[in-house]
DNA sequence: TCTCGTACAATTGTATACAATTATACGAGA
DNA sequence: TCTCGTATAATTGTATACAATTGTACGAGA
């Protein structure tokens, strides 16, 4: 089942196809279009070099994924992602990454498990170099893992969503030396609780580090990313 | 921002790309497209009066919600919806609806108090006659407030999601008379936590209506609609 | 001047044509 | 008989053509 997983994945990057996909969502993330900007086939087309068809189904994959809403015979309009947004997917990471450690703790195998320990430990070799792209590979490797580890297709494909949701502004945060130190130190928490099948300290240490990751993001100011995104239509939630 | 999602809904239903999408993700669900089964375009273009066109946009759809996989230059193959899949959603709403809860504990709008305290009622009346299509029809609006309640439109959109997945496997829960009783129960306490401003509560009692529906459904072996679809891939966790 | 309606332009929706890739069938050679 | 290679069919990927819808500009009439 990993199998063809991870072939389509790879695939998908130089297939037509997944290019125009990728391409209009990282545009989209990393704010070349605007909130509310409508997106014309033919103009992204051109832009892309490819017809209107690879354009209007990768729309329909983006408006599953919330990022552009479609009005039939209207067009495309860019939903985007504001600060809100960014905040409440840590809520819900928080929440399915717990469900995933504590769930790992009962499927995880040997070769899963070893594989952990190998990346905390090249971690620690990593960020006392500070050398943060192998930092950022490893984390998303652990991560990864775990989400292959729960057994669970269906959580594992709501993780991977979102794991690429916050991917760009995730991947700033670990360039800090402290947070990576710390970072790893709640991977080996959670990682030890796994192999001592502890299901409840596993599911609390996996919690926690996401809430800390974003924590961390707010301390260090990395939400100026998307300043004047917000759309005004919050009610002040402040919990 | 409800506003034109509602529109989008209905004009969805209608519109021959919205048609086509839901035509074929109800074929999937209802078990008629069995697991592994390779979907041709032309095939199912014709089978609903359509060119490839709309079809291969509906495929990408799927195929991001996870209902079929894409394998470039060979085909579409139903990945299907297992028992476990089943369970798993569960699981997870289970908790997301309790996040949800706990969310629209601050941000929920006093018509939408109302609204929900109407429902209940309604709901009251209609399952002391045993009105299963009324029952079914409130239960849904009765989460589709929560949902926009939250004030998060990640959630609602996560939670809308799975929330159409297991439709067809709830409707046919809820109509047993005593659950539909016993779930009105629930609403109730969750609706009274959220009036007293009890987020604790609200979250718990949430995740705690979310598993009932599922110890129901288990209970009731209405997992049989899905019996044969096990994959084998297990390795057994029994949480 | 303002309003309304019609024509035209722009854009999306769908169907079809063509290209590229993959599966299959069949026959030649060992 | 078996294997391999080539031709052919089937299917997907992309581009384009045409239809339908929507937005806009302009002018006639009050």
């Amino acid at each position: 089942m990993k199998g063809y997983d991870v072939k389509q994945e790879v695939t998908d990057k130089f297939s037509l196809r997944g290019r125009v996909f990728h391409r209009i969502r990282e545009d989209i993330l990393s704010g070349k279009y605007k909130d509310n900007e409508e997106l014309k086939e033919v103009a992204i087309g051109e832009e892309l070099g490819v017809s209107r068809t690879p354009v209007r189904e990768a729309f329909r994959q983006l408006e599953l994924e919330g990022l552009i809403q479609i009005i039939p015979n209207k067009g495309a309009y860019v939903t985007g992602i504001t600060v809100k947004d960014v905040k409440d997917i840590y809520m819900i990471r928080s929440l399915l990454e717990g469900l995933c450690a504590k769930w790992a703790t009962h499927s995880i195998t040997k070769e899963q498990l070893e594989e952990l320990e190998e990346i905390v430990y090249l971690t620690e070799f990593h960020a006392s170099r500070g050398n943060s792209e192998q930092i950022t590979e490893l984390d998303n490797r652990f991560h990864e893992i775990l989400y292959e580890a729960c057994n669970s297709k269906m959580l594992e494909h709501q993780l991977r969503d979102f794991h690429d949701y916050v991917l760009r502004v995730r991947r700033k945060t670990l360039s800090k030396y402290k947070r990576s130190t710390q970072s790893n130190k709640e991977h080996k928490e959670i990682l030890t609780a796994i192999r001592n099948k502890d299901e409840k300290k596993a599911e609390e240490a996996a919690n926690r580090h996401v809430l800390n990751a974003y924590e961390n993001m707010v301390k260090n100011g990395l939400y100026e990313a998307y300043a004047g995104e917000e759309t005004g239509n919050e009610r002040g939630r402040t919990d």
